[in-house]
DNA sequence: CAAGTTCTTGACCATCCAGTCCAGAATGGG
DNA sequence: CCCATTCTGGACTGGATGGTCAAGAACTTG
């Protein structure tokens, strides 16, 4: 159970931002996966001591999700920023997503990947939460991509005809693809071309 | 360190089937990945103590690599089987086989994945012996896809002029795409429609 | 400034778990 | 049929780790 519930005045007040401590959490799950990071890392990362980290977090259980949480609620903003615009140059912004994505994997020296990924994978089985946060994340990537695809039709770059749901879908799971495919250190030069096939078989007007 | 060798004459012989043991491993860590497995629990699930699978297999790194191994090898084989065939056909294949594998990641009411998936997220950065069976297992299936592809266009069902190795590289993180996102309970219908838009989009003569 | 409240620290606890070890069982060779 | 050898089972150990707690620090309110 969460003990301290930082209710805006409180008596002695926290020394540290939740938000830079839930930063510093998604660093060390990110590194080794939920059931081999350690609290006491965690702790020791944040400068804490447990008691601080139990009180404002509750367990290690709602820490992750909690910074899961943050996680992937940063991912889809950033994939918002990439993807909104102007119809003009939806084409060329989905293209350059796409293209950074596989070129960010493979630049990913230390293979740990997406926590998104990574977390999902681990704990998709044994964690509905995790699952329903998994899915809330890929819907809404889902709908950014479907829409800028959407501008594209209008702006003339992708044939009208074709479902932007279905090619959004489709560009969705390339992506995550990608993603899986670069933790197995599959070589930058691969992931790209994966990339630019896909751009490649979009229908065109 | 292994201890049991296994050379052929032993005193007293092994009370159990190396990979039915590897099957039931495989399983275990399947279940909660690998550091939530417990060797006693594997030990209790094969019926064997634990000295045997010690003696057997050194260590609970060893043991899951050498589980991961053998599913990997299972998972190409059944690609091949799945894939290999005559050009007149390969179509129909490949076709079948991206649908099947939406549909059986669709199924997958536990939502554990692919042991594959789920080891490579947990592991990569981790254990580079993880990384390589990884990469070996995702060429080994690239490369039967994009036979498949070629066999495809030598039969007139796929643009003869369009580069085989790219097209399976597209396919194969598209399977790995929709693996991953099956994890996040992604619902059965999107799964298929993003297999059948990935099959829409492949070049035709 | 006293009282009351909440946060912080880190020692402490109880449990869990990978790996060890040994006594005994099964086998083949001599 | 006995001995050397190898496997088996499970009790045991040492260390790690999630979580608790109590004493004290910091702040608000009256």
């Amino acid at each position: 159970m969460v003990k301290n519930l930082y209710r805006g005045a409180m008596a002695r007040p926290r020394s540290f931002d939740e938000d830079e401590v839930l930063r510093v959490a998604t660093d060390q799950f990110w590194a080794t996966g939920y059931a081999a990071a350690r609290v006491d890392d965690i702790a020791a990362a944040t400068g804490l001591g447990k008691g601080s980290l139990y009180g404002a977090f509750g367990d290690k259980r709602h820490l992750f999700l909690r910074a899961f949480d943050v996680h992937c609620a940063g991912l889809v903003e950033g994939v918002r920023r990439a993807l909104d615009g102007p119809d003009a140059s939806a084409f060329e912004r989905l293209r350059a997503h796409v293209l950074a994505v596989a070129d960010a994997t493979a630049s990913d020296v230390s293979l740990r990947g997406c926590l998104l990924a990574k977390g999902t994978a681990e704990l998709s089985g044994q964690d509905p939460a995790v699952v329903a946060t998994a899915r809330r994340t890929f819907a809404a990537i889902d709908e950014l991509i479907a829409s800028c695809v959407a501008g594209a039709q209008r702006a003339g770059d992708i044939d009208p005809d074709a479902d932007p749901a279905r090619l959004a879908g489709l560009l969705l799971a390339v992506l995550r693809g990608i993603e899986a495919l670069g933790k197995a250190d599959t070589s930058p030069d691969s992931l790209r071309t994966i990339a630019e096939t896909a751009l490649a078989v979009l229908p065109r007007p």
